[in-house]
DNA sequence: GAAAAGGAAATTG
DNA sequence: CAATTTCCTTTTC
């Protein structure tokens, strides 16, 4: 709440480059501390279709260290919670299809069919939330591969590339 | 060329 | 200690 204009663009850039988001520091200038707190998820997807809601996400984690702040966020899952499960946050974006349906989305919902529509986006997404930032959809498809043991998560009978299927759907 | 599949070792809460 | 994360090799798409 106390950010100069200075310090967002300076937060924004630095997350840019941690998370290496092509242009977003452009389409974030002149705002204060407040303006962003003030910014729903939906100002900065139209801020920047691309990335916003990976910015918004970060942003989000910091928040979550700021319990003032905190009290005026969007009721967003992201900061509950101990350690989340992969698993978890994939049904986490599953849920939310007007956010996500661009990067994952449901095949056939009843089985539990899920296709990654953009695995770098996914991969990015997941990487804020455990704070990886060199998470990529390399490693998030092994971490996927372990729950084939565990059965939580399996490849669909006719197996498809970026499809997978929730073992035991709800 | 990206995705799938695992083994193996390291990391983290 | 479990759940990844990281790294890597071999296949398959």
């Amino acid at each position: 709440m106390d950010w100069t204009p200075g310090n967002v663009q300076k937060w924004v850039l630095w997350t840019e480059h941690l998370y290496r988001l092509p242009q977003v520091g452009k389409t974030f200038q002149e705002l204060s501390g407040k303006d962003l707190c003030a910014m729903m998820e939906e100002e900065f997807r139209h801020r920047s279709p691309l990335w916003g809601d990976v910015l918004y996400a970060h942003l989000d984690i910091w928040k979550s260290g700021s319990d003032e702040v905190w009290s005026a966020t969007e009721a967003d899952s992201s900061c509950s919670g101990q350690p989340i499960h992969l698993w978890q946050f994939l049904k986490e974006l599953l849920l939310k299809p007007h956010k996500y349906g661009r990067c994952i989305s449901w095949l056939n919902k009843e089985k539990g069919i899920f296709k990654i529509e953009d695995s770098a986006h996914v991969a990015r997404l997941w990487g804020i939330r455990k704070n990886r930032p060199a998470m990529n959809y390399d490693k998030l498809s092994r971490s996927i591969r372990q729950y084939y043991k565990k059965g939580i998560i399996r490849k669909p009978d006719v197996s498809q590339r970026l499809v997978y299927q929730f073992v035991h759907p709800v």
